[in-house]
DNA sequence: GTGAAAGCGCTAACAA
DNA sequence: TTGTTAGCGCTTTCAC
C-alpha cells in the first residue's frame, strides 16, 4: 500500500489518466469490470494499485442513492445491556455478516424516550439503507418508527405488537423460545419430577412470555403458586427462588427463564443446603457463556445460537436490500434451540 | 412531520423554490442562518418544515469533505468482550457524546489478524473523520494502523507501545490504575494487614501492569510468593486465590486487579470457611455494576467512571476534529479513581 | 467495448 | 444581505 502525504486522495480521474482510459471505463473496472476487455482491466487495476486509489464513498452514494450502511438500533434504557452478553453476541454476528458484504454498521443507542425523534430523523435521512433493531418490550415504539421512516428493517426478537390486519407483518429473527421451554420442562418431567416450578422473566418481554407459554404447554394444569416472576438478573432469580421455596417447599424442579436468574436460584438452593439436582432439579435458558458452565453445579440449559441469530438478521436485511430483483420483503425466521445436559438436572 | 410517499426526498432546491429564495440562502439557513435576515430565515424554515426536508448527507460530505462520522474500533478477539460490561459502558458514554454533536458512530469489530487490512482500508477510505480505539494489549497493532491511516484517533486505555523518540505520543484516556491500586493497598495496610497478596491480570494488558505497579509502589519489599496471575475472569480469580492460599496460608489480605477475579477469590475463601474480612480482607478494582455490590460480602473496590471515560474520549476526538482553529492535537487524560468501602475490607 | 457528457444535492467563492 | 456559479467524485445513459 503506497503511503501518500496524508490527506491526499487520488480520484477516479487520476486512475483513468494513469491507465490511459476514460473515467467511465475506470469506473466499470472498479465496480467489477464487466464488459471491459481484459488488457484494459489490468491496466486500470494496476493504476489503482499504484495510486492507492480508494473510491470516494460520498460521491458514490450521491449518485447511486445507496449508502452501503445499515443502522443497528438498540433501545435498552435499562442496566441490563451492561450485564447481558446477549447484545454483544448478536452484534458480533451482525458485524461479521455485514463486513462480508462491505456494509457498514452504524450504531444507534437509544438513551431515552426523547431519543426516538432523533432516531426517526436519522433513519428517514437517507444515512443508511436499512436497519436492524432489537425490540424487547411489548410496547416498544421501534416498529412504528422504522415503518414510518420507510426503510427496510429486521427485528431481533419477536416484537410484542400484534399486527393490525392488513398491515404488513414485521420481519424478525427469534429463537424458538416456546419450543425450547417445552423441551426443558418435558425433560424435567421425564426425569420424574412432579412439582415443576417456573421462574419467569419480565412479562413485557416477548421472550419471557414465550418461555412461560412453553412451560404451560407441558404443564396444562399449571399451578400458579409454582410460578414466580423475575427480571432476568441474578438477584431477581435469587429472590424468586426464595419466594417459591417459601410458598412451595415441596417443589422438586425449577425451569428458569434465563441462565442469569438460574445462577441466582442455584445460589439460594446451595445456601439452604438443598441438593441440586438431588432434591431440586434446575434447568435454565440461553446456555450463556461462561455463566452456564461455571455455576455450581454446572447448569443444564437450553442453548440458542445468539451469534447465528445476528448473522441471520443481517442476512435477511441484506437480501431485502438487494436490488437484483429478488429483493423480496424478508420473512421472519425462528431459530432452533437444543437442550444441553450438564449437572443441575 | 409530513408523511410523504416513502422514497421521495425533497432537495434544497425545492425548499428554496417554496421559500422564494436562492439555493444558497436556503443552504445558509439550514446551516445555522448566520447573515440571513430574519424574515427570510423564517420563510425557509417554514418551507423546510412543510416539505419535511432533510439534508442529503452524501452531497454535503462530498463538498465539505467531512463525514460527520467517527469509527469505534474494537479489537478483542477474546471471549472477554462477551462477559465484560466494560465496553458496553464506554460505548454508551461515547455514543452520548457523539450524539450530542450530531456525529455518527460506526462500529468496527476486529475479528482476527486478517481484519487489520480491512480496517486500515476503511479508515483511510474517508468514511469517517476520526477514530476511537481500544488498545488493551501491549503488542496491539491498532496504534500503528490508525497512524498510517492518517486520521485523528484517541485510544481507550494506555497503549502498551513505548513511543519512539520524535514520534508523536498517542493520545489516550485511561483511569488512574496505578494510583487507584496504591490507594487500595495503602488502605489494606492502614487496616493493619501485613501480608497483602495480589492477584494480577494478564501481563500483556497495560491496566494489569499499572495496577501491579501501584501495588509495588506501596509494598516496596514485595514478596513474589504473594503475587499470582489471573486473566480478569471469575474462574481465573478463583484459581489464583487457591494458588495463593496454597503457597501462603498466612496471608491476611488480597488486592485483586478486577472485580470479576475478586468475586472468584471470594468464592474460594467462602468455600474454605475463611472469614472475609476477618481473616482475609479483599479489595477489588472497577466497582463493576452489579458484581461488586452483589458479592458475599459486598466488595470493597476501586471505582472508575467508565462511561465518563467514553465521553471523554469522544470529547477529545471531536475537539481535535474541530476546524475552528483550536483543533489542537489531543492530549492524554488520566481519570481519577476512588476507593469504595463495602464489607470485604 | 469504450468514451463523452450529464447530473446526483450540496457548499462556498465570488458578484451583485 | 442575497444570488449566481462552479465544482466535489462518481455512475450512467447514450453515442460511437
Amino acid at each position: 500500500m503506497p503511503e501518500q502525504s496524508p490527506g491526499y486522495r487520488p480520484t477516479l480521474e487520476a486512475v483513468a489518466a494513469r491507465a490511459g482510459v476514460s473515467r467511465a471505463t475506470a469506473s466499470r473496472v472498479v465496480n467489477g469490470g464487466d464488459g471491459v476487455r481484459k488488457p484494459l482491466v489490468d491496466k486500470v487495476l494496476r493504476a489503482v494499485e499504484e495510486l492507492g486509489y480508494v473510491p470516494n464513498h460520498a460521491a458514490r452514494t450521491l449518485v447511486t442513492r445507496r449508502t452501503g450502511a445499515v443502522a443497528v438500533v438498540i433501545a435498552e434504557p435499562e442496566v441490563r445491556i451492561f450485564s447481558d452478553p446477549f447484545f454483544s453476541q448478536q452484534i458480533r454476528g451482525i458485524s461479521k455478516e455485514l463486513t462480508a458484504h462491505d456494509t457498514q454498521l452504524v450504531l444507534l443507542l437509544v438513551e431515552g424516550p426523547g431519543d426516538f425523534d432523533r432516531i426517526t430523523r436519522y433513519l428517514s435521512g437517507g444515512h443508511v439503507d436499512g436497519a436492524l433493531a432489537f425490540s424487547l418490550h411489548t410496547d416498544d415504539p421501534l416498529p412504528a418508527i422504522t415503518r414510518r421512516a420507510g426503510i427496510p428493517t429486521v427485528f431481533g426478537g419477536r416484537p410484542g405488537w400484534t399486527t393490525d390486519p392488513g398491515e404488513r407483518a414485521v420481519p424478525y429473527v427469534d429463537a424458538d423460545n416456546r419450543g425450547g421451554a417445552r423441551v426443558a420442562v418435558q425433560y424435567l418431567r421425564d426425569l420424574g419430577r412432579e412439582r415443576i416450578a417456573h421462574i419467569g422473566g419480565p412479562p413485557d418481554q416477548t421472550s419471557a412470555m414465550d418461555r412461560l407459554d412453553g412451560y404451560r404447554d407441558v404443564l396444562l394444569d399449571m399451578d400458579p403458586t409454582l410460578v414466580a416472576e423475575g427480571a432476568f438478573t441474578v438477584e431477581s432469580g435469587a429472590r424468586a427462588m426464595a419466594e417459591l421455596l417459601e410458598r412451595r417447599p415441596d417443589l422438586d424442579a425449577v425451569f428458569v427463564a434465563n441462565d442469569l436468574m438460574a445462577s441466582g436460584a442455584l445460589r439460594v438452593l446451595r445456601d439452604r443446603g438443598i441438593a441440586v439436582p438431588g432434591q431440586v432439579a434446575v434447568v435454565g435458558f440461553d446456555d450463556m457463556d461462561p455463566v452456564a458452565k461455571e455455576t455450581d453445579p454446572p447448569l443444564t440449559t437450553v442453548n440458542q445460537d445468539i451469534e447465528g441469530q445476528g448473522r441471520l438478521m443481517a442476512k435477511l436485511l441484506l437480501r431485502s436490500l438487494d436490488r437484483t430483483g429478488n429483493g423480496a420483503a424478508p420473512d421472519s425466521v425462528i431459530t432452533p434451540t437444543t437442550l444441553v445436559r450438564r449437572a443441575s438436572a
